[in-house]
DNA sequence: AAGTTTGTTCAGTTCAAACTTTACGGAATA
DNA sequence: TATTCCGTAAAGTTTGAACTGAACAAACTT
């Protein structure tokens, strides 16, 4: 009896676990099921098939193949082959900090560089056609695009720093 | 005629500043709504009612209300007030990037200290109950604590850049 | 005091994201 | 070669966020 009270107490654990740590991955940009399913993995000794997922979190197949594949491409997660074994089996990346700061970073850069572009391209448009735009709205953009350099150079230095 | 093609030309200028202005702004968490209010307050020379809002983003009242609130309780707005005008006035916070950049980081480190508390409490409770946790969970989670510190970090440091 | 005006609350609607179930193609096994 | 097994694709369903319009209370005007 000890043992099983023992047992479901590390049950609750474990649950526990996962509800709170995968709220902080979610600031990541991670939904639900991304967060939880990332935590599974990184609680776990072994590599894990996506039935074991699905079993872990009480969700569909489909669902876990879904979330792992982006995990995949964030690469958090990295698919292992162990000999004999047929089915896909994935672990958590080690680097926990380093993996995660970079993922975010680079979705960041990604975004601020594309957005910046995109405003540069509106300034160069009114140059081109001689628009007589106001003095105001004229300032206001290249203050946005100095904004954008400004968040470039935050990430960059965070991108820097775990190299 | 040439006065209305200019005119024309830039009004679609300011819609393609507010349309991809905003999406930067999005990366901050804030909605689509959120983001366009604050761009459009932001572009304007004066301060805005809600019913100037209203007419710029072509969306209720209603909603104009709910964002400008969000946005007020980030400090990314302020309200207003001149003699004679009897309607709620808004405008943007001059300083673009160190009010966005606050706001940020200031919801990143108080999601952050709530979380780790959380697990510093699993922490406690595992060893109040005496359970048998397995030496694997243990290190994870005393790991996943770390990385609440480590983030607390890199955020400070950046909380500090720009007082 | 009666009647406007203004911002917000509330109830109902719309729409997109997240899930589930079913179906399918390709690889492993017999 | 036939069959089973596994991951993904497709189609349909559920759920929650975002929006609207109507109703309301407080403040202002006359």
């Amino acid at each position: 009896m000890q043992t099983k009270h023992n047992e479901e107490a590390l049950d609750h654990l474990h649950h526990s676990m996962i509800s709170e740590f995968s709220k902080t991955l979610e600031m990541f940009s991670l939904n639900t099921t991304e967060s939880q399913l990332f935590v599974i993995l990184y609680l776990s000794d072994e590599p894990m098939t996506l039935d074991d997922m699905k079993n872990a979190l009480g969700k569909s197949k489909t669902a876990m193949s879904n979330s792992i594949r982006t995990l995949l491409d964030y690469n958090l997660v990295e698919r292992v082959w162990i000999k004999g074994v047929r089915k896909d089996l994935y672990q958590a990346e080690k680097d926990l900090y380093g993996k995660f700061m970079k993922a975010y970073v680079n979705r960041w850069l990604d975004a601020i560089e594309r957005q910046k572009s995109n405003l540069q391209q509106i300034e160069e448009h009114i140059q081109d056609d001689e628009i007589q735009s106001d003095r105001q709205t004229s300032v206001k953009l290249k203050e946005a695009i100095r904004f954008h350099d400004a968040l470039e150079d935050v990430f960059n230095d965070i991108h820097e720093k775990d190299l």
